[in-house]
DNA sequence: TTTTTGACGATACGAACGTATTGTGATTTC
DNA sequence: GAAATCACAATACGTTCGTATCGTCAAAAA
């Protein structure tokens, strides 16, 4: 028998190309070719370790929702109690824009497969499904003002999250100024919570 | 001479096939001869009006801009003062998640072309700014509370909105849902204005 | 009426795409 | 050590892409 490699992760090496490429230049830069390239490996590799083009496609979106758990997460590793758990989620997410823009450019481009494939579709739901509970019931534990509907706030929270996240990718605003302002709305709905001690983000940089 | 055709209509026209074509399969599935037979024209004809690929993508984004905006400014055409007219830019903007299906997803296909291509990346920066701008000075002439920055108020809303309209498109929530989290906010900034009488979306319905 | 001009269609062509096929070593099992 | 197996490269093939080119017809200007 043949030399023994490790099949999954020859697939996240030729994925992770395939996702430079598309934040690099859309899905539409993303071809056998251009991935086998990137990776540094022959055309007929990525061939072996993908039944074709949809497989890597979706072999990609899978991926690239555990890198943005895995990023979250690790953000959170060492956090001190559920607001300050909540602060640091909603921190990771905005710093996408800067810190993850690989992930977060191939996921604007995967949202319009989403519509299309219900694979991917159903993908997306469950990793924004995921959060939302997660930030539901931090925002339970945290001891939010009794006029804050947990699930609608948090609904509200992500929202924000993702919309500054966009704001921050495209240069709109830098990620302490999109802190700043999830920080304003965290007081607003945690009373008493004052402002973690530690930002997670680096100094502050002038626009 | 030959017949007088109204060049900008037709490019417009076109350039409607290719938006369409960009929001159902994504920016790869918008090619020049997919284009021509959406538009219910020959491959030549798209030639004709466009110097190329790019400037058929070119002008679509400028097209898709217009479009939201459009989109927006008649949703604000018989608002009644600054507050009112400012609920009905957000709930226009989180209405494209069903509305303008087409538009957003197609921006956000575009989204990231425009870290490559300059350019395209302009339009959204400036039509962003734009935008924030107008959200300010709404913000700022609607009475809202001392210890609100309109700027950063103004990033926080258009994030949140911006947010929200994505989570409407993926199917998280309904529209009401997303009016109800924008009103409950502009609530918390704009002390003694309710709810505006008129709810330009449909009633609610349960998710 | 003749000429001219541009809208528009049809076709041609090279490049690049996705995929199928084949070949070649290296390595593990027997 | 022979045989089987799989990682991996190379090539070939049909399709589709973007673009270039040519042809045609209608209408305005002469």
């Amino acid at each position: 028998m043949p030399k023994k490699v490790d099949h999954a992760a020859r697939r996240e090496e030729i994925v992770q190309a395939a996702l430079r490429l598309c934040a690099r230049d859309g899905l539409a830069g993303v071809t056998i070719g251009q991935v086998a390239q990137e990776a540094g490996v022959s055309k007929g590799l990525v061939q072996h370790y993908f039944a074709g083009k949809a497989d890597l496609l979706r072999a990609s979106a899978q991926i690239l929702r555990e890198e943005i758990e895995r990023h979250v997460r690790e953000a959170v590793r060492d956090a001190r109690g559920p607001a300050d758990t909540l602060r640091r989620v909603l921190f990771a997410i905005v710093e996408l824009g800067v810190t993850a823009v690989v992930p977060l450019l191939a996921g604007h481009a995967f949202l319009s497969m989403a519509v299309a494939d219900p694979e991917i579709r159903a993908l997306y739901r469950a990793g924004g499904d995921a959060v939302h509970r997660e930030i539901t019931a931090l925002l339970a534990a945290s001891g939010a003002a009794p006029d804050v509907d947990p699930g609608a706030e948090a609904h509200a929270l992500l929202g924000l999250a993702r919309g500054l996240a966009d704001g921050v990718l495209l240069g709109e605003f830098g990620v302490d100024d999109a802190a700043a302002i999830v920080d304003h709305h965290l007081r607003r709905i945690l009373p008493g919570v004052a402002a973690g001690p530690g930002t997670p983000s680096s100094p502050p940089v002038s626009e």
